[in-house]
RNA sequence: GCUCCCAUCGUCUAGAGGCCCAGGACAUAGCCCUCUCAAGGCUAGUACGCGGGUUCGAAUCCCGCUGGGAGCGCCA
């Protein structure tokens, strides 16, 4: 039996982390058995689902290069599907039509919630033998009413519920259009689901739907019910903690596979590793070692774990990165060896790549914003002998490039009887207009020469009082 | 209120009865390296929620408590 998972978020809100690990869970599982991947908008609700959600759920995917087999499917263009279940389970007597009006059963709820029962629907409509004859009604599940639902989960075992506490649910409202529950297991049946991976938020509709599902004569997938993600204080994520759009990650900076590989290690390990490929996890990764408990998000891990990708990819892999956030700066090049050498030159300075941009305008702009504290600190008049003759050195050198360049600054400090920093320091200012940057030698290659005799020129300038 | 789920350092986790007076990682502090900042290396502190059992022996099994969470919609 090949595995065919699913991810099946909900346009009503944007997708946060707690989906996309879900979707991360639900891909490798699929991934790592051969199987196949499935994306479906679960849309049902047209009055709170939006089309900006859909395109962030798309394109967030897209992103973290989450690719699906099949989809994405819409469930509101499955309307005419639903409707055809809903007929057979009326006619085979799994449903009924329940005529009783939203004030009655708000009524009944208010009783029992007086009485501190748990709210659920009476069956009062579940042996009516004729229709209300122009009355409104609504579509129910006739649930069983004696007996156990196991749910075997493969995150939490065995969970036992009986089937007395469990009401008769609501497929089709009254205008006909059918409701969440009752989508989720005609898809599920259609698409021939193995494997359920969602939010252990769902646990608790798991007994129904199996119900459901065995009276439509399928057997009911496995269910993997994954811990939720807690936002960094603890509390339950919200906006005000991190449930932000997934494509926020993407400005700020960070790799698709790092968040991924972030987002795994929220639940799920192997051993002591922490950092992973995606190929690696495909390899490794069983949903059956996911934890139980629901896990808070720490974005310091996040960013270090950026960094640590960043320092392990292929520079020329990173470029594509660092360009689009240099373009947020409204900076741009297309030297792509200029490109690579600032990655490799920055990328153990900077947590995400807007960082490392941000670390990195001296490098793609003429003028360059000098930082008036180090300015002062270092550009000062005492300063602008040796800096005129680290020029006239610079100047002399033959091969532009970070050896020569290390060894003139070093035997200049050497000849002036001071340490490197006393030369590379103004040097440094001058040419980033910061006291922060690569190592000198390999800034100033960078830089290239023209550029770095250049600004300076108006350091030295700026030294003696200009 | 009822039903269901959960519980190891501040955080993410290892741990499937003796290997654990609890290991790794992030963060924090100190030191080393050093042209700045980093990265890297080393060191330090901090945890099995509580109470009962079971057992020669429990972080690991059982029960209770406490604390968190979810569900109980003509929402998904």
């Amino acid at each position: 039996m090949t595995v065919v998972t699913r991810f099946a978020p909900s346009p009503t809100g944007l997708l946060h982390l707690g989906g996309v690990r879900t979707a991360l869970f639900s891909w490798l599982y699929a991934r790592r058995h051969g199987g196949r991947f499935i994306l479906r908008i679960e849309d049902t609700d047209r009055e709170r689902s939006t089309d900006e959600a859909v395109r962030v759920i798309l394109d967030g995917m897209q992103w973290l290069g989450l690719d699906a087999d099949a989809g994405p499917y819409f469930q509101t263009q499955r309307f005419e599907r639903y409707r055809e279940v809903i007929a057979a389970m009326l006619a085979a007597g799994s449903a009924y039509r329940c005529y009783c009006t939203k004030q009655e059963l708000e009524d009944e709820r208010a009783q029992q919630l007086g009485r501190k029962e748990k709210p659920r629907y009476s069956g009062l409509c579940r042996n009516r033998a004729e229709p209300r004859v122009g009355a409104e009604s609504v579509v129910r599940f006739k649930n069983p009413l004696e007996g156990t639902v196991v749910v075997e989960d493969l995150v939490h075992g065995p969970v036992v519920f009986e089937n007395r506490e469990l009401d008769d649910l609501i497929m089709a409202r009254s205008d006909g259009t059918p409701t969440y529950n009752f989508c989720v297991v005609v898809d599920d049946m259609d698409m021939a689901i193995t494997h359920v991976i969602r939010g252990d938020d769902h646990l608790n509709n798991t007994p129904r739907q199996m119900n459901m599902l065995r009276a439509l004569g399928a057997a009911p997938p496995a269910y993997a019910h994954v811990p939720m993600i807690l936002g960094a204080d603890g509390a339950k994520l919200s906006k005000r903690h991190g449930a932000v759009s997934v494509l926020q990650y993407e400005e700020e900076g960070f790799l698709p596979w790092a968040l991924l590989n972030y987002l795994v290690r929220l639940g799920w390990s192997h051993g002591d590793q922490e950092v992973f490929t995606l190929q690696e996890l495909i390899a490794v990764f069983d949903i059956r070692d996911v934890n139980k408990a629901a896990s808070a998000f720490n974005p310091e891990k996040l960013l270090w774990l950026n960094q640590q990708h960043m320092m392990r990819a292929q520079p020329a892999e990173l470029v594509p990165y660092l360009r689009a956030q240099l373009k947020r700066l409204g900076l741009d090049s297309d030297n792509e060896a200029l490109l690579e050498g600032v990655v490799l030159a920055q990328r153990e300075r900077a947590k995400t790549l807007k960082g490392m941009a941000q670390n990195s305008r001296f490098f793609f702009t003429g003028d360059i914003e000098l930082d008036p504290k180090a300015a002062r600190k270092h550009l000062t008049a005492a300063e602008a002998p040796a800096l005129q003759e680290t020029r006239a050195r610079l100047a002399a050198l033959g091969e532009w490039s970070a050896a020569p360049i290390n060894d003139a600054l070093n035997a200049l400090a050497a000849e002036l009887g001071v340490g490197l920093g006393k030369i590379a320091q103004p040097l440094r200012v001058a040419v980033t207009g910061s006291a922060v940057s690569p190592p000198i030698d390999v800034t100033l290659a960078l830089l290239g020469r023209e550029r770095t005799l250049a600004r300076l020129d108006a350091g030295i300038a700026r030294c003696q009082g200009g």
